[in-house]
DNA sequence: ATGGTAGTATAACTA
């Protein structure tokens, strides 16, 4: 049995303390973590290596974006994908020793106006979608998890107002569209439902909130979905909403699963 | 309707 989780840290040297104390507190044998926003060569890893965390496999760049995976587990770094030709780090994948794959994605979040007419970056993110869809078309992918902050909460219940987020990037029609034909394009299991089927779920809430737990407008941008040969292994799905309350946190919180395999 | 906060290339971008 493993356990893994993906958090969106927005920085990972300014939060290098909270991703240590989740590491020291949860300690999930795999952590995917996105917007780490730093060159590789600059990411903490000592202080991850203290931690027990020696496998480590990421993609950086200066200032934005970027994707890690700190693990436990022997991991064999197995690539990485320029999806939409954006030349961002946006994905990167590894390989444990028992054959599972794991995919770490940062999809872009796509802008204010969602029309690709009026906003090149709503275009970017539809592009992005598209061709997930179509590697996964592709590869037919087995015995593979797959993780990371997906910009999308696709069900009503993923947002604290659908009829008001309609119009919203993160939850309009055509972004659950295309995140809908890139799941199925790789018959993936949404993990995190499987296990929590019915209710409200949000993994992200807004800094621009006077008082987030308060108003509690969230979304569920972050997730793990598992291919269907092994998304019966997953299970203990949960969201940590109280990482949104540290000190000094990120906008996201950890969605975490376990996996016995 | 607008503006609200946070991070990094500390100025203007991205989210």
């Amino acid at each position: 049995m493993f356990t893994i989780a993906t958090w969106n840290i927005n920085s990972v040297r300014l939060r290098e303390m909270l991703v240590a104390r989740l590491l020291t507190e949860e300690a999930p044998d795999i952590l995917c973590l996105q917007e780490i926003k730093s060159p590789v060569d600059k990411v903490p890893l000592e202080t991850f290596r203290a931690l027990g965390y020696n496998h480590i496999v990421a993609r950086g760049q200066k200032g934005y974006n970027g994707v890690a995976i700190l693990s436990k587990l022997p991991l064999e770094d197995a690539g990485d994908r320029d999806y939409a030709s954006l030349g961002h780090a946006r994905h990167v994948a590894a390989r444990l020793e028992n054959g599972v794959t794991i995919h770490n994605f940062y999809v872009p979040a796509g802008g204010d106006i969602p029309d690709r007419e009026q906003n090149i970056k709503f275009g970017q993110k539809l592009d992005f979608l598209t061709e997930m869809r179509d590697a996964f078309h592709a590869d037919n992918p087995t015995k593979s998890i797959m993780v990371g902050d997906l910009n999308i909460a696709p069900r009503e219940d993923d947002v604290w107002s659908h009829k008001q987020l309609l119009k919203i990037v993160s939850h309009t029609p055509i972004e659950v569209e295309h995140l809908g034909a890139a799941q199925d394009a790789g018959k993936w299991v949404d993990i995190t439902r499987q296990d929590i089927p019915q209710g409200l779920l949000y993994s992200w809430w807004s800094y621009r909130a006077k008082d987030w737990d308060a108003a509690d407008k969230g979304r569920r941008l972050d997730h793990i979905w598992a291919t269907p040969d092994i998304s019966n292994a997953g299970h203990a799905s949960r969201i940590l909403r109280p990482v949104r309350g540290w000190e000094q946190p990120s906008d996201h919180v950890p969605v975490l699963a376990s996996f016995d395999l």
